[in-house]
This record gives C-alpha cells, sequence and structure tokens, in this order.
DNA sequence: AACGTTTCCGGTATCGTTACCGGAAATATT
DNA sequence: AATATTTCCGGTAACGATACCGGAAACGTT
C-alpha cells in the first residue's frame, strides 16, 4: 500500500500538529505535553515510523557511523573487526567496512569516498603497500577523529591500538632457542610493515638475550603470502646455512614453510622446527600442529572502537591514546623437541 | 586551515555566481557558458570539492549503495561478498556488509535500519535461523529491490543467484559410489535451510541412481559448525551401521569429521573415504588433503551484484532472474581409493 | 523595427530533520 | 486584578544539493 515510508510531516498532519511539535515529541520530550507526546508516539509507532537517517545526519552534521578501512579481511582482522563492530553496536554506532585489499590506491580512493559525509571518523589499519601518510594527513587537518589498529601509520600522531609485536617475536624466537634449535631463520614481511619489523626485533632481542650471533642471511624478508614463504623457505632450506627452525611471522607463511619442509622430506619437529603467527584455528588441525603466537583480536577491535567512540563523543582531538597489547604463545607440535622434565 | 569541506554555496559566492549555475556546471552542463563552466571546474578542482552524499542521496532520494546482508564472513561468503564489490565498483556503487551472525533477531534489526535510507536496496543470505520471511515482505511492498544470493529465503519470489546444491550433493556422493565405497554417511546441514535439503537430495540421487538403498540412519543433521560434526562423526562411528565414507555438506564439518576419524585411529582413504563442501584452500594442506564440492563464489557474486544493479537501474521490480550456477568436484587424497585405470 | 528564439543564469521549492525564536494560553505571583 | 512566569506549541531557517520555472540579454527572423 504505502509506497514510501512515513515521515514525521505525515504524523503531524494526521493529528493536526506541527512537525516541530513531533520532532520534539520523537526526541527529548522536553517542552511538550505527556498527552500529546503519547498519542505521537503511539501513532509512529502504529505506522512504524523510522526517522530518516540521511536529513538527520546531513541536518546534524554527524552519521554517527564509523568508516573501517582494513587491508584485508583475513582471519585476525575479520576478528578485530568484530570487536569494532560489537563496540559501536553497544554505542548506537553503524559500521562500514571497506577492503584496501593491500593496494595504495584503492586505500585513498576508499578514504575519500566515506569522507564525503558518510562517516564520522575512521579507524584504519593501513595496507602493506601503504608509505606515505598524506590522505590521513588531511583528517588530521579536518579535525577529523581516526583511531588506527593493527598496523600503525609511521610518522603520524594519532590514537592507537596494537600489539606488542616485538614481545610477540620475542617469545617465539626464545620459546626455539629453549627447544634447542641453533640456526633459527625467520620469515620477515615486507619490510615496509612495522609490524614486520617490531617482530624482528623481538626475534633479535631473543637471540641477544641467549648469545647467539645474529646473522642476516637467516633472514627473509618477504610478502604476507603463503607462495611466497613457500619459495623463500625452499630457498633456506637448500642454501649451505640450513636452519634447523624457522619462525614465520604470519600463520599462511607458516604454511607456505610446512609444505617446504615437507616437500623436503624433513621431519618436523625433530629435524626442524616451526613457529607461526597469529593462531588461525587451523594451525590446530595440521599434522604435525602449528606452534603460533596469539594475539588478543578482538579486544584489539573492541579497544580501538571504544577510544574511537569516546574521543569523538568528547570532541577530543588532541590527546592520543597508545595500547598495546600482549601477545600469547601457544606451543604445539610442530616446535616441541624436549620432552618436559618433571611432572 | 579550512575546517569544512567546500560546498557549492562556497564555489558560487567565489565566482559571483548563483549555486543553481555551480550546480549545473558540475552535473550534466546543459545550458550553461563554456567559458562559465570551465572557471567553475578549476575552481571545485582547486578546493577539492566533493559533492555532498548525504545531501545528494536525501534529494534524489537514491544512494548508490548496496546493502549486503550475510550470515558470516567465511571463506566461501567473502568471497561472494568480493564479487558484490567489484561489479558495484564498475557501476559506481558502494557495498554496506551486514553480519547477522547466523541470528534471525540481528537480521530484522540490520534490514530495518538499513532501509533507513541508507541504502537502495539488498543482496541477501539469509541465515540458518531465519524462517520467517516477514521482514523481507516489507520490502517488496515498498518495492525495493532485492536479490538473494548462496541461500534463497522460502516462499519469497526475487532473483537469484545460486549454486546448483542438488548437483553439488550428486556429485559428492556419485564419486564416492566409484570409488567402492558402500555405506555412505552424510553429515546434512540444519533441517531448515534449503542448501541443506538440496545437497542431500543430490545424495539420494546418487544412491538412487546407483540402486544403493537410502538408509536415513546414515543422515545426521547438524549445525554448521566443526564441533558438532567431530560428535556426530563420533557418534556415526560407534554406531553399528558404521559407515565407510562420510559427505560432510561443508568443509568445516569436514574437517571436525576427519578430526574424529583420526581419532579414532581409522585409515583415510582406506578405510573411510571423506568428501566436503566448498573447497576452502586449506583442505589441501591437510594429510591427506580433503577431496571437496567447489563454487564459483566470486562468479555468484560477482553475478547478485550486477542483476541488482541491472534490476535497480531498469526500475525492473517485476521480472525475476533466476541464476543456477554449477559446482565442481576436486578430487583429492582424501576419497580416492581405486587405482585409475587406463593412462 | 518589432518580434520570436536561443542562450545563459538566478530564484525558489524541496528532500526530512532539528534548532532556535517567538507567542498564546494557562498558571502562578504580587 | 494586574503582572510575571510557565507550559506548550507553531513558524521559520537551516543542512547541501537538485529540479523546475521564469526572465534578461543576445541573437536571429521577417
Amino acid at each position: 500500500m504505502h509506497n514510501k515510508p512515513p515521515t514525521i510531516k505525515d504524523i503531524a498532519q494526521r493529528l493536526h500538529l506541527s512537525i516541530s511539535t513531533v520532532s520534539r515529541a520523537l526526541r527529548n520530550a522536553s517542552d511538550i505535553n505527556p498527552e500529546t507526546k503519547k498519542s505521537i508516539l503511539q501513532l509512529a509507532e502504529d505506522l512504524n515510523y523510522q526517522p530518516n537517517r540521511l536529513a538527520l545526519s546531513l541536518r546534524q552534521n554527524q552519521t554517527n557511523t564509523i568508516g573501517v578501512i582494513v587491508p584485508n579481511l583475513d582471519y585476525v582482522i575479520s576478528t578485530m573487526v568484530k570487536g569494532i563492530d560489537e563496540a559501536a553496536l553497544e554505542a548506537g554506532f553503524t559500521v562500514i567496512v571497506c577492503q584496501s585489499n593491500e593496494s595504495f590506491g584503492r586505500e585513498v580512493v576508499n578514504t575519500r569516498r566515506m569522507l564525503n559525509s558518510l562517516v564520522d571518523g575512521f579507524i584504519i589499519s593501513i595496507s602493506s603497500e601503504t608509505k606515505s601518510n598524506e590522505h590521513f594527513k588531511v583528517l588530521s587537518e579536518r579535525k577529523i577523529p581516526f583511531v588506527v589498529f593493527d598496523r600503525v601509520i609511521p610518522d603520524l600522531v594519532a590514537s592507537s591500538v596494537i600489539l606488542d609485536n616485538e614481545e610477540g617475536g620475542f617469545l617465539a624466537t626464545e620459546h626455539l632457542i629453549e627447544q634447542g634449535y641453533k640456526k633459527i631463520a625467520i620469515l620477515a614481511g615486507p619490510q615496509t610493515l612495522g609490524i614486520s619489523n617490531s617482530r624482528l626485533d623481538g626475534y633479535k632481542k631473543a637471540m641477544k638475550k641467549h648469545d647467539i650471533r645474529f646473522d642476516d642471511e637467516l633472514v627473509t624478508y618477504c610478502d604476507f603470502n603463503q607462495d611466497f614463504a613457500f619459495y623463500a623457505t625452499e630457498e633456506l632450506l637448500s642454501s649451505k646455512k640450513r636452519p634447523d627452525a624457522i619462525f614465520a611471522i604470519s600463520d599462511r607463511m607458516a604454511i607456505g614453510a610446512m609444505l617446504a619442509i615437507k616437500k623436503k622430506g624433513l621431519k618436523m619437529p625433530e629435524e626442524i622446527g616451526l613457529v607461526g603467527f597469529n593462531n588461525e584455528p587451523s594451525l590446530a588441525l595440521f599434522n604435525p600442529s602449528i606452534s603460533s603466537v596469539e594475539q588478543p583480536s578482538f579486544e584489539i577491535g573492541k579497544l580501538a572502537g571504544k577510544i574511537f567512540i569516546e574521543q569523538f563523543l568528547n570532541n577530543d582531538f588532541s590527546s592520543h591514546k597508545e595500547v598495546i597489547l600482549k601477545p600469547k604463545l601457544v606451543i604445539r607440535e610442530s616446535s616441541v623437541r624436549l620432552t618436559r622434565k618433571g611432572n
């Protein structure tokens, strides 16, 4: 029947009231007769009235929407997005997600597009391609709030929620050392990416602590990609400095490494150890199951969401919170060579 | 410096023109002096003018945004969403994704929320909980276009893009039969879900074709969930009708089944065969690697997007396209018992 | 020269909502 | 009883854009 959704105007006409009165009734209730209010609310209910969010946003210059920009939607990030989602839902915000597909260009386009009055601000994890931060400086200039998470933007002050990646790298490496592995290689990510370097730093720190000389021939930079990791591992395994353990800074890379190891016919964990990063659920299902560094993804997302909303509601553009959460090492078969002593 | 983004009004004032003229210049260029137009476009460029999409949408009653409602963002669905994304991008549309988390309540809320002038229409895959279609009937009444994909909505006419699920079930089952498995169990999904039943139908069809009596004790309905599948399989394996093959209608369930099989100590594929559904990438990495029915997820999404956009642009609410795409069986170790004869 | 036709531009209403102001009626105060 | 104060409501102007109408100038036509 009714083709168009009811508006405040429809309600006003039906009740022979002005739209101002109806508007008041539907909002804060000040300056209005309880009786009138009741009848308005009743009719609104009957008509299934829903305020037009476009008009609202246009009028109030506020959309109650958060733009989330992520490089992809893999396991970790989609879990983080669920965290953001939850924080947003609790505060009555809507979330719009855009994948940059690890492409700088799409990141810029998406930002600009959303900026067109579609969102109140952003929660961002940059693409691995992103080196410039020009498109984000615009945000600061226009005083548009944003929070970064997971991967931070270099040289840009902003609130951030990230993992202690150095600690993650340290935990993984020290664990391998304690298991008696001597020549531990690291499959690092793209050199441009902060998380990549931090995990490498943790690796170095653990090596240093245990008086193992750092050997940069055991460091391989490659994309966050199973295939790249596969080839990189093949190369490592056939070099004369053949490592007896590999720390891959993502699970995808760990899987690639594992395939190369299997192809080579090496026994895991006896001849070679392996630790990944992120603790994707499927790792437990492999044979051998793969150890990995777990991060509190959901919490990271939820915190990022909360901080964003808090700063937005308080119009707080100056104070910058920096939250760093701790990772946890999940030990499985791929890296356990020693039988535990005692109980 | 400039705190607010420039508007058409700013341009008009700077050039001592009316906003009408500026608006015309920025749109179709009819009724305007080329010179004036040029200067307007120039200034717009300099100011980095971007039209306010809220105002535009409000005025034109059109948002150029598609609301996508999905039960979750697993591998298959997120691939489909990427397909929708691509179709949308090509046509200048934006996509908003909402997960219902397999919950009927959130599905209703999300639909209502987006309906508030946020989207021009919907592309939907229903949650497994959804039985009623009331919240979608509203769409038909209000003549809001929508296309369903993956999982269709029962008793509701609409354009749809789905997989030939019966064919998928048939392919998997016939393959197991041809491999000499005799007692083939099926881990079916929730009985409420169409895709679940279609795949079961395919299973039955294959059984019938090969003159194998259908035994409903070999049918287990359970959630799309690894744990449920694990327990269901344990039960199957310890029953006196112990099957010698399992067809799981999702890969997650297949993995659950595999864990139960390993726990029981059965050899795969010798003692028991296994086929999954969806062909998630990780299946190739298990030991043994798991066979699965692959669906053209990206194409399904892209087609759904294209059909939506086409019907929307043509204001076509009556014609309903129903596209059914064919699955493909990917055979791996988990189900191959016979050595191929010939070549 | 008087008229009709283009060409080009400005004014105004509108989309649905809220913010602000002002005013009539009802009530309270002196 | 006159005045002050609430209480409650309506009118109007925005938010940023487009659509429609109408009108002045410039041009073409007879």
